[in-house]
DNA sequence: TATCATTTGTTCGTATGTATC
DNA sequence: CGATACATACGAACAAATGAT
């Protein structure tokens, strides 16, 4: 009988109390927690207090609740899928990336025109409002199922280079990198990570359960003269997935700061 | 007057209006919402209703509530430290990391014996429950005001390879790496990038908004034959910071998973 | 300094809808 | 169908933070 008192308000006494149970060890992982009516009066309390307490573990992304059935205590496991961000390359110039997960495409890829943005614009060294070619890919991985979201951007500038980018804008990233290569450049990339909350549409078609972050990773090819050629988007959910770099030494220290 | 009909729940019906006005611009970010009693004149509902409306926007990080004043609409501008992960060294063998950021210290590192867990154990080749050093450390960028949370660390064995490391673990990363590196070790580094919600203590320590999750950097340091050496963790709040990396194509695949 | 209006936070009560088994 | 459990909605009251008077 644990007659809650101290600090804050009465519902976080309880999330406090339920919390510590959870990370004691003592409800198991995928485990029902008490019902709503139990906790009630286990703790004496309202209602409303206790749905306050169950909101707060839950967007902790300490428990998952199920409507009809009850609250969950969510596996604190690492997740599945790790997303290996090499790039490798053949002797005879194809490129691989995505190590660690085998990726399937959803649906067919959609190519669209886009222009650039705050965001976008100073990356590719454009303007803000420039139109260039977009195409988006949603992918599943074969064994875990977590989904991604995949785009490419490619400037104008730059498919006209590549013609065949002009005319397939869809192609894969990895032969992608074959064509630019073969076009005369020495790729290399560079890669940001943010972290955030989904948006509704963004949640559902990740199927990301709630509180659960997406991994947001921003990816420039760079050709000769360190010029930025293309940008690709990864979106995934957090809770499937985490990233992985290899890092290596060099000589030069190597600043690059926003536009 | 936009009558809500449709959609699912009441609330959110209204969250989805809110959300829509924000983000056509209606709202200029860092401005006041309407306070819940305006929003429920203008809806048509109760306080319970705007309430639970404005709670399901503040869980997606759409908006930031300071109690006594109001909603804020959060801007949606990029985290403003960009911390690049590259290493680089000198001729010298001095090495040099967290590009990008200027860390001070909030407080002196605390060193402590820890033992590796189930996540930690594999990493470096060790069983569950071995002993080994740990160094904390509270960072805070100079600029921005970002905090991050700094662990490392070192097996006996390692710390048998190096004295200087038994005497000092709070010895600084750089450091440590030069260490390794003049014990006989060429170096290379292996990161991955994971992101969750933090607890709540967590969210106190790295002064995390409402509905912020946490970048969670796990690097390890390789020595000799590929041997991990360390282990380093970085958690920082993803509001303030993104992480960056530099990609060069290697020819040999490398495949690493988890033991 | 003290008070007051405004605004969000917390807590109770109550009723009804809906998913699960 | 019924029992259980979570979801939604309304009403009401007081507490606490904020900013201005």
């Amino acid at each position: 009988m644990s007659e809650i008192q101290r600090p804050g308000a009465l519902y976080q006494q309880v999330a406090a109390a339920i919390r510590e149970a959870i990370l004691k060890g003592e409800y198991e992982p995928d485990t029902l927690l008490p019902s709503e009516a139990q906790l009630m009066a286990r703790y004496g309390v309202s209602r409303p207090t206790v749905r306050n307490a169950v909101a707060a573990l839950r967007a902790e992304g300490l428990i998952d609740v199920r409507h009809g059935k009850g609250s969950f205590v969510r596996s604190t496991s690492r997740p599945g899928v790790i997303l290996g961000r090499q790039v490798t390359y053949t002797s005879t110039g194809e490129f691989t990336t995505h190590t660690g997960a085998a990726w399937d495409q959803v649906e067919d890829p959609s190519v669209s025109r886009a222009r650039t943005t705050a965001i976008t614009g100073p990356l590719l060294y454009l303007e803000e409002e420039e139109a260039l070619f977009a195409c988006d890919r949603l992918l599943a991985d074969a064994s875990t199922g977590a989904r991604a979201l995949h785009r490419v951007l490619i400037p104008f500038a730059v498919a006209e280079q590549v013609p065949e980018l002009a005319e397939h804008p869809d192609t894969e990233p990895d032969r992608i990198y074959a064509l630019l290569t073969k076009a005369g450049h020495t790729l290399s990339w560079f890669e940001t990570v943010r972290a955030r909350m989904p948006l509704p549409d963004e949640r559902a078609t990740l199927q990301a359960p709630d509180a659960t972050p997406v991994l947001h990773l921003t990816r420039i090819t760079h050709g000769n003269d360190d010029h930025p050629l293309i940008l690709e988007e990864l979106r995934l959910s957090a809770d499937r997935a985490e990233v992985a770099y290899r890092i290596t030494a060099s000589k030069q220290p190597n600043r690059r700061t926003r536009a």
